[in-house]
DNA sequence: GCGAATACCGCAAACGTTTTCGGCAACTAA
DNA sequence: TTAGTTGCCGAAAACGTTTGCGGTATTCGC
């Protein structure tokens, strides 16, 4: 299996393999004769150029590093579809590693990644102490973060405007005709996850509502975490008409819950989730929910990056995506 | 953001590189106390190997490539994370890319592999010709298959069983009382239907049941497939008392053709899946289905190819894993 | 106290490219 | 004819490692 080189087509063609390396690159000091010679002998000889070689003198790789928390997680998934299809198209391949929500597993495979010399990394943070985690080691490679806004700090980032996510989702539900409304999980250790509960509690406070968030500051946002609190509040009460869920993973455990209770949604009591994540537009979950735009956070995101790693002094940049509601079954007209 | 290389460590700690190379990779010709020293300074200035040029001496790049059709695809998606996490455990990275069920762009990016210098690659094929469309670039680096079954093709894959698949399905819905049942979705395009396909045929001829076969030779294992053949059933005539899809996937697109046709599964029709993919397990959608051991097929496929690369004239392996039933709500029993 | 064994370390080649520099031949201009 | 220009190509350095080989100083056995 051993791989035919450059000096093997240079020999076999009778030139210096710097020739060799000109008709490849397209180099205009090589005559055409010549370069339609060389080639010809690439091709009989399958040679394929060394990338590894390659990134020595060149002194990149022409790889991004892409760490998720998970890739079997909906959301993070269809991100890492696009991130790898449009750079890609810009020349760049992916080197993908989970942290597996472990931020001691975060740093390591982000370490790693600096050893391999990716020429800049896509990070979704596990939790919210990933920068301060990775800080060390940000200066070391161009990084992007994606999906967690991470306020002002001094790292470019790309995410959906997640205040305004949960105010329009809550001017919808109002304009339903909802008025007392619960708000599901607000995990302590994320950014995104404090500004969607301050779009909740700004929609409270203009529309004259009074807020209710239930959370559990240690959980993450699993089908667990909100089938445990649907059941909750279902036990205790059930005069709230809606329930907003921090992501739609958790919606789906509020949907488990009320299967399990006896409680219908959306006649019994409205839910809308957030992410718009694979499966929710089936009609036996038929969510209503906020859409984060995925493809374009994305493409944002790898462009970004390519831009910081050709301009490695031109500063960061914070890119916010507009949210859109996704109007399905789960919340019902109560007027 | 230049890095600082082993000889930068040499110079600081006045000793030459080799001594420093060796300090690292823990040879024994080498006085711990230098050894520590060496060390130190490594750590202090922030030393990072480089693994592009290790690679160069090595012969080796310690990455394997990843090709799925489509990341943001729940079975993949979970081999992914599997073949990422324990390919990490034995020394290797992953670089990923998409297919996105495309026969040319499958081929790309597998040449694009090769140049990559990658030490072997796992692929899921998109289609049943990959095989063909991949051959001759197959003794370029070495390949594992999985997931899709190769039959008897000198190379090596990991697949699940899938006749028994389907067989141990049927056996279950005729132990239930069914009589009557439909199969969707026989893809001509790939042998691991066909032989979904053939477990379906073979229970029938053992069972004494007449073999119903719904399909549409050009479409995929979508979820718009499973609703359009659905939709064709319902319409036509109802005295199935149970439907076995070619996948979940399939199996939603049939919930989704029931819910708008007044059709109640169980009730009315029972439904079975193939492949245990995530979310099926939501109490409203409580498909029963067969599992595919995705985890255990992940780490299979990465030590399969591991071992190749280690011996590569020790010609292939083909490994089958077990499929196992899951009994949830979707089945119903009608004796 | 002497030769031999041992422990430790440096030199330099090699991996497969790209690219700078320089050289040679042919051509142009006077 | 000659000096200058141009077109094409080769030599060699460089990228950051690993490793075989050789060399030196120290230790050991007798």
């Amino acid at each position: 299996m051993r791989k035919v080189t450059i000096k093997d087509v240079a020999r076999e063609a009778n030139v210096s393999y710097a020739t060799v390396s000109r008709s490849l690159s397209g180099s205009p000091e090589i005559s055409e004769e010549t370069r339609a010679r060389v080639l010809k002998i690439c091709e009989e000889m399958g040679y394929t150029p060394n990338y590894i070689a390659r990134s020595m003198v060149a002194q990149n790789t022409k790889v991004l590093g892409l760490i998720v928390a998970h890739i079997n997680n909906p959301f993070m998934s269809e991100i890492a579809y696009h991130v790898e299809a449009t750079a890609r198209k810009r020349g760049y391949n992916i080197m993908l590693c989970n942290s597996s929500h472990d931020l001691a597993l975060e740093k390591e495979v982000f370490s790693l990644m600096i050893g391999r010399q990716v020429d800049g990394v896509i990070i979704m943070p596990c939790k919210r102490e990933t920068y301060e985690n990775l800080k060390p080691l940000l200066d070391k490679t161009p990084t992007v973060f994606i999906s967690e806004n991470l306020k002002d700090l001094p790292e470019s980032y790309v995410a959906v405007d997640n205040f305004r996510g949960t105010y329009i989702g809550m001017e919808y539900l109002y304009e339903l005709g909802h008025r007392k409304i619960c708000y599901f999980g607000n995990r302590q250790s994320s950014t995104t996850h404090a500004l969607r509960v301050q779009g909740y509690k700004q929609a409270c406070t203009n529309f004259g509502l009074t807020p209710m968030i239930s959370s559990n500051p240690y959980s993450s946002s699993t089908i667990a975490h909100g089938y445990k609190l649907a059941l909750e509040l279902f036990a205790k009460e059930r005069n709230y008409t809606a329930i907003v869920a921090a992501t739609d993973t958790m919606a789906l455990g509020v949907l488990q819950a009320a299967d399990e209770m006896g409680v219908d949604i959306p006649k019994d009591i409205s839910l809308l989730g957030f992410d718009n994540i694979n499966f929710t537009e089936l009609p036996k979950i038929n969510l209503s929910t906020i859409e984060q735009p995925k493809k374009a956070m994305a493409t944002a995101a790898v462009d970004m990056l390519i831009d910081k790693i050709n301009n490695p002094q031109s500063g960061y940049s914070h890119r916010i995506l507009m949210p859109t509601l996704i109007r399905r079954k789960s919340c019902l007209d109560i007027k």
